[in-house]
RNA sequence: GCGAGCGUAGUUUAAUGGCAGAACCUCAGCCUUCCAAGCUGACUGUGAGGGUUCGAUUCCCUUCGCUCGCUCCA
């Protein structure tokens, strides 16, 4: 059996984990809402992450910035002015090439037109006759540079004064904040900052289904640590993060750490791994784990004039702590994990049945309250009252049981419990587990306990 | 953004310059005492807008969306 991505948006689609964003108008490029199982998985890979990042971690607490922030933040960051390449296409055979890359190549290196106004770049390459390195035309359209933020205005006047930007990622709300969590958490370095949020990029090519969006949500971990000590720390969150995406059940075999080599690395790390998973388009990153070094904070503090250094209480040495940086996007863990679960089984009567071993904890409904018939609805009707205090239940009359199991194997539910005449003689109840498809005798009032530990993480 | 290809129900698909048909799914009813049974019925579609035409889902234009390639992903 071949899983495709166009089989993954279609299952998506039908069982209501995913739709196309506006879709009664046509559709909004690249966007993506998330129904009622949607939803619900999403929330619990977010709930998940933060149990394991945050709620059981010693060393870290949790922060929730805000989306919009202080210009000068992007500034500092490096985000304003430093990353919207000058790009020009080439009319004559439509490929894209970036205007300084062009003459630098052109020149072996020897100009350096970092710096240069679009003007002075694209004389350049017009007086030195510079071709297209595709087809060796020189027929190129103008430099236009691609604004990699999303822009808008606060207050309701326009002008260049109310500029803000969607932030394009969650890091530097924390790295703003580090003075302030530092001394209200009465953390001692090493300590940690996660947040789970959105992020808006104008990505010029997005695609793959939910992999790339423009719009996403973030969960990153700013961990920061004694200058050092941090690659130490480095490998600690990697080897952290691939486990924790193991524990959720992801297949170990399609997973990967790709160690970025010295050319690849960022200007500003000192190490970076990938953790990819093999999508059915391919290897894709899911979780990029960084050494950031003390670039984020010196340059906040150069920025901002603060001083976001640390001083050690036992050895009152004064240092800006180095920051490991664990990131991944929930859209693309949600298609590692949805991809990975799914499954066509063929049982021992010869029938197929299409499955999402969910981890438990991830899924959508925890159980599924399923009357053997319909007459039996008042007696379902109140287990189902029972559980759905603590636990996402679905409840199901319609057709018989065993298409009604099929359903639940669909979407990933682990339990079901059925409801049969006995229950109404002895209050026991079938609970039929999804991975097994074993049948096992529950006292209603036990039902509770019984759940405890299979439903947690 | 550029180039190429593609848009028929929720899904998979059939057909046509002249009534758009089916299967699965969904829903309702009957039946049904533990793994997609059966019967009856119902809902739902030519992505959107414009043009040509007596008549357009079909031909043309625009637009939106999807796929692939190029450039980008701090």
């Amino acid at each position: 059996m071949e899983i495709t991505m166009e089989k993954i948006v279609n299952y998506a689609k039908s069982f209501g984990f995913v739709y196309q964003g506006s879709e009664i108008y046509g559709g909004l490029s690249n966007t993506w809402d998330y129904g009622p199982l949607g939803v619900e998985l999403k929330n619990n890979i977010k709930k998940a992450w933060w149990k394991k990042f945050v709620q059981q971690s010693k060393y870290n607490v949790g922060l929730d910035a805000a989306i919009l922030m202080n210009p000068e933040t992007w500034v500092a960051s490096g985000h304003v002015g430093g990353f919207s390449d000058p790009l020009m296409d080439c009319k004559a055979c439509n490929t894209r090439h970036r205007a300084d890359k062009l003459i630098e190549d052109y020149t072996n290196q020897e100009v350096n037109p970092s710096g240069w106004s679009n003007e002075e770049l694209e004389k350049y390459i017009k007086e030195h006759g510079i071709t297209c390195p595709n087809c060796g035309k020189k027929d190129f359209t103008e430099i236009r540079q691609f604004e990699l933020m999303f822009k808008t205005h606060q207050g309701v006047i326009e002008n260049d004064k109310s500029v803000v930007y969607l932030r394009p990622e969650t890091a530097q709300g924390i790295f703003v904040n580090f003075k302030n969590v530092a001394r209200t958490s009465r953390k001692k370095i090493p300590f940690g900052i996660g947040q789970i949020g959105k992020s808006f990029r104008n990505e010029i090519t997005p695609g793959n289904f939910i992999f790339r969006t423009r719009e996403f949500e973030q969960m990153e971990l700013e961990f920061f640590c004694k200058p050092g000590e941090d690659l130490e720390w480095y490998m600690y969150w990697r080897d952290f993060c691939f486990n924790f995406v193991k524990s959720l059940g992801v297949k170990e075999e399609k997973l990967r750490v790709r160690e970025h080599s010295k050319e690849e690395l960022s200007h500003y790390s000192n190490a970076t791994a990938d953790i990819e998973y093999l999508f059915p388009f391919g290897w894709g990153e899911l979780w990029g784990i960084a050494d950031r070094t003390d670039f984020d904070l010196l340059a906040h503090s150069n920025h901002s004039g603060e001083r976001l250094d640390y001083l050690d209480p036992q050895t009152n040495e004064r240092y800006i702590p180095y920051c490991i940086e664990p990131s991944v996007g929930v859209e693309r863990l949600l298609l590692a994990i949805f991809t990975d679960s799914y499954d066509e089984e063929t049982l021992e009567n010869g029938e197929t049945r299409e499955v999402l071993h969910l981890h438990p904890f991830l899924a959508p409904y925890k159980i599924a309250v399923l009357p053997l018939v319909k007459k039996l609805d008042e007696k379902a009707q109140a287990v189902y009252d029972l559980i759905s205090k603590e636990y996402m239940t679905d409840f199901d009359t319609s057709g018989n049981i065993g298409r009604r199991y099929r359903r639940q194997d669909a979407i990933g539910t682990p339990y079901c419990i059925t409801i049969d005449f006995d229950t109404l003689n002895d209050d026991t109840v079938t609970v039929r587990e999804r991975d097994t498809m074993q049948q096992i005798r529950v006292k209603i009032n036990e039902l509770h306990e019984f759940f405890r530990d299979r439903l947690n993480f």
